[in-house]
DNA sequence: CTTGACTTTAGACCATGGTCCAAGGATTAT
DNA sequence: ATAATCCTTGGACCATGGTCTAAAGTCAAG
């Protein structure tokens, strides 16, 4: 039977079927043909669609992007070049998705290691740094964060 | 004056009035006392307690995370220890997050390597990864992730 | 006294990515 | 034949972190 229902679609594919209708209503399943009974009916094919969208997510893609990447890709007039940008933009993303994490990271092993990890918490310099003021302000603001040694 | 209405409250911490009633709601600010007229009424302290929010949100703690912190800070048994045992979790997770991501960058950095840029997207090399079954399981799968050279 | 700004509440709504449920019809296995 | 699955639909619900609205009450300035 070269014909799947939903139920042998989804399990082909390693999703559920309500993941399969999910996808069907938010435009990144094509409404599928039906039998008589209104049961959908899907063509192999479709199993390689899901996976593509499955892999896409893997990659950090949004549905919303994937929803483009798929149109890219059965689109006989869409190019390589606006595949490699739309890539090119993701990633941008996270490497910007990284640098944030990174300074997040850099300040909190920072404040870790202020803290000896004896005695009650209420002077805790974690604590403490999120709760001052302008202390630690360097470390948590962002953008335009250069931290100055702490001068008076 | 030193007690403030919600509006003052969230302009001196840098939130909307909507923010400070959802953290209210949220259990992350104690329900403050009120007017006879029923208006909210903060001392300045809860400012703080609003900005210390903002600062642990910007290290990347969720707000059920900022609401133990909140309990750890204003607990008098609490331990440094818990609260850098708090610290390290979290920095983990971030790692974790990091890793992850920059998996994420690798092989979409490869794939946009691959694509010259030129001509139909049908066979875009970039679409064709996230097509094909296996071609480029190896870069998406994850955890167990290694790269067999494409041998036969 | 009136106007405008502020506050109150409950509840709806946003995006993201689904998951679960109920009530009913279809199909399959025994 | 009948029970166990499977499928259909619409809609509610989950977490996250809020935002917005409506209708009504309150407060401060002119």
């Amino acid at each position: 039977m070269n014909l799947l229902t939903i139920g042998k679609l989804a399990a082909a594919a390693g999703v559920s079927t309500d993941t399969v209708r999910f996808y069907e209503r938010s435009g990144l399943l094509p409404p599928p043909a039906r039998t008589e009974a209104n049961y959908r009916l899907y063509p192999q094919q479709t199993v390689k669609r899901l996976k593509f969208i499955r892999r896409a997510k893997a990659l950090g893609f949004t549905l919303n992007e994937i929803r483009e990447l798929l149109a890219l890709r059965h689109d006989p007039d869409s190019t390589k070049a606006e595949v490699k940008s739309f890539t090119e933009n993701k990633i941008e993303d996270i490497r910007q998705r990284i640098a944030d994490l990174q300074r997040i990271l850099a300040t909190l092993e920072h404040l870790a290691g202020a803290c000896d990890g004896h005695g009650p918490a209420d002077d805790c310099p974690i604590l403490a740094a999120m709760d001052d003021d302008l202390r630690g302000e360097c470390q948590l603001a962002g953008h335009h964060a250069r931290c100055r040694p702490a001068g008076g």
